[in-house]
DNA sequence: ATAACATTACGTGTCGTAACGTAATTTATA
DNA sequence: TATAAATTACGTTACGACACGTAATGTTAT
């Protein structure tokens, strides 16, 4: 429990450019090689350093990854439009292109690594998985109390419904999901929450303008 | 291209009791240690036998875990009551039961080490995801053509949203997925995509009897 | 005095494979 | 039919390869 002395150690003080050059070479290694293939000692070297330096910053390799993937999905911003539809098309991109900014064969096998230690899981859930999930929460609820969907809609369900289906496509299929289908699924889920679908339907033609979307049902 | 002959190669025949207990022997360790920590000796001492034993019937850990796995999961049968909602709250749980057969902490692991071979990766689907998904999507044909469910049901966008939220709960969070929330998301599925939901709904509470279902949303 | 740095090296564990002699079964030959 | 040859699985043992995580050492920066 010491005061901010502990922010200025002793000694030879960390130097951040092999910060970023570990986690710039573990990026580089990961879109290459994907996680499995992943060794420590090619991203030290890609890194111009070698093992013990990334030892001193990650415990393990798990957090090595998961901080440099955290780097690079950035931040997660979330549209608040006021149209219901338009919000969750847009909230769904916000999955799709949060993981399309992740390398393939990577996402899966280090959640893998990371499920059998409690920590690690929630590490991975905080770092990577709940900033999407927390933006398209906050859609939702915008919407609900906007009185677009039904006050008896259960969140967390709702919220697995629409996330579930991008993180299977993701993992299991390495099928994309594409655009169409992402507006197929949000017109689904709606006809099931909301309070007054056609409603929803007119309001998202009118905001867009674009006459082709939304068309397909009526 | 050899007729039948190639059935009975020459040479000493393969033991087929080392088989099971090797294929047994997997399951157990897979039970103990999940997949992370599964080594080939220690199976092999288990069954009674050696490695050599194991690499002469399946080329790579992966393809052994997967035929003990396909062992356990045994046949996926289906219901066809007639009623559609009955049916489907059914064939959920399907899905949860196929997992429940599955140890914790075997799968996420097994499909990632899987995932970056094709060919094993359609073995992975072949041998566990698609009998249940197909079983599904027997009941959904089914409720098709008794014209319970609009005729432009995507059947895959619909099999991925159920069939990707038991994926998630199984892989992602430990939390196991209740039966009540098996029915709060058939729900509000058919609401998406049935022709008549209220119909749907009093045709469930006839033929269940029971009258404490289905009774959250009226 | 302290701690990060580069370098080097070590012990460990598991992998996948390769020997080797033995046992069991089919195929060819006497 | 009997016997030999060929073939393949079996257990045992051992090996090289690889990456892990860590330790030791001397140097450099605060």
């Amino acid at each position: 429990m010491q005061p901010s002395r502990a922010a200025t150690r002793a000694g030879r003080p960390r130097d951040s450019q092999i910060d970023v050059a570990l986690l710039d070479a573990t990026l580089a290694v990961l879109d290459e090689s994907g996680y499995g293939r992943l060794t420590l000692e090619e991203v030290a070297r890609r890194a111009g350093t070698t093992k013990p330096a990334i030892y001193r910053r990650w415990p393990t390799r798990q957090h090595l990854v998961l901080a440099a993937l955290a780097r690079r999905l950035g931040e997660v911003t979330v549209p608040d439009t006021g149209c219901t539809m338009c919000d969750l098309n847009e909230g769904i991109s916000v999955f799709v292109a949060a993981f399309r900014r992740m390398p393939p064969d990577v996402l899966g096998p280090l959640l893998a690594d990371c499920a059998t230690r409690d920590e690690l899981r929630a590490d991975f859930m905080t770092m990577l998985f709940d900033p999407p999930r927390a933006a398209v929460e906050r859609m939702l609820t915008s919407a609900i109390a906007r009185g677009d969907l039904r006050e008896d809609v259960e969140l967390d369900l709702t919220l697995d419904l629409l996330g579930s289906l991008v993180h299977y496509r993701v993992l299991f299929g390495h099928a994309p999901i594409s655009d169409a289908e992402i507006e197929r699924a949000v017109e689904t889920l709606l006809r099931g929450i909301a309070t007054d679908y056609p409603r929803l339907l007119e309001h998202s033609r009118e905001q867009s303008g674009d006459s082709a979307t939304h068309q397909l049902h009526t």
